[in-house]
DNA sequence: TTGCGTGCAAAGGTTTTGCATGGCA
DNA sequence: TGCCATGCAAAACCTTTGCACGCAA
């Protein structure tokens, strides 16, 4: 590890399908993608990227930092969300992820007590929680009220 | 919905391969177990038990409360873990468990600061925490300091 | 020119579904 | 008896890999 901000190492070629991919997922921060999202987005605008391309692109932007990789369920698609490159001192800027058990929704959370959560687990469980790999499980507004 | 403590509705048959599965699963509680692993153990025994049952069966467990599921990595196959039926009107008992990502080990805990978050999330972002299916992933103690 | 990137086809592995049979109540 | 559970086979699904061709540097 520990190489800073030199990426000499590999740097990779800019082909055109990188750079679309790269401006769909830049024009869309925030929001999630699974690979066939992304694939009919551009099947749709007539100029099509193989579906192989796109899992190896985007797996290389996850390794570059620019896009972070979520697992939400076994057996669902993983989904790609544009981050930009995020200093690893700034973890704040991750945002977690809240999923419906029972419509299935997915939110976005981003808020101060989530980060003192983490500390707390940091500081007195000696548990360094990832956000990206944690998925909080529960009911959403609606659906609780429905029950 | 809203069938409440009667569990008239579907209670499902008692077959002799849900008993055996759900003597296997009680026996080793806390441990995990994918389907590929519950399927050797009943095929070593000289005994199967098909694939597809596995999958139904434990899928019923996971609706009744009696096992948890969660998954570690897309590609990978879901875990299921037993851990009896909790009541839902009991939070203090409830135990949150904490998965580290890199040796695999399992961290029960049970403390005000978590029970503080879950309140967090239920007056503040509107969403109802579900502390049977939440798993939080990260990194303990060894693994971080192997780093 | 060199070598990586692309994309089709096919494989890999997990989970689900169709359907005839067998077992529980 | 009626109906659910079982399990084989096959499909559906996501993802990875092999390979020939094309394009960036």
């Amino acid at each position: 590890m520990a190489d800073n901000s030199r990426m000499t190492a590999k740097t990779g070629y800019r082909t055109k399908q990188r750079e679309r991919l790269l401006a769909y997922l830049e024009s869309l921060p925030g929001r999630h993608f699974t690979v066939n999202d992304i694939c009919d987005h551009f099947r749709a605008e007539g100029d099509a990227i193989g579906t192989t391309t796109v899992y190896r692109q985007v797996e290389r932007m996850v390794d570059e930092g620019l896009v972070q990789k979520y697992h939400i369920d076994a057996g669902t698609p993983a989904c790609f969300e544009y981050t930009g490159k995020l200093s690893d001192e700034t973890p704040e800027e991750i945002c977690f992820h809240c999923k419906c058990e029972k419509c299935g929704a997915l939110i976005h959370l981003r808020c101060e007590e989530i980060a003192a959560f983490r500390d707390h687990l940091a500081s007195h469980h000696h548990f360094t929680l990832d956000p990206l790999r944690t998925v909080f499980y529960g009911l959403c507004e609606n659906c609780r009220d429905a029950e």
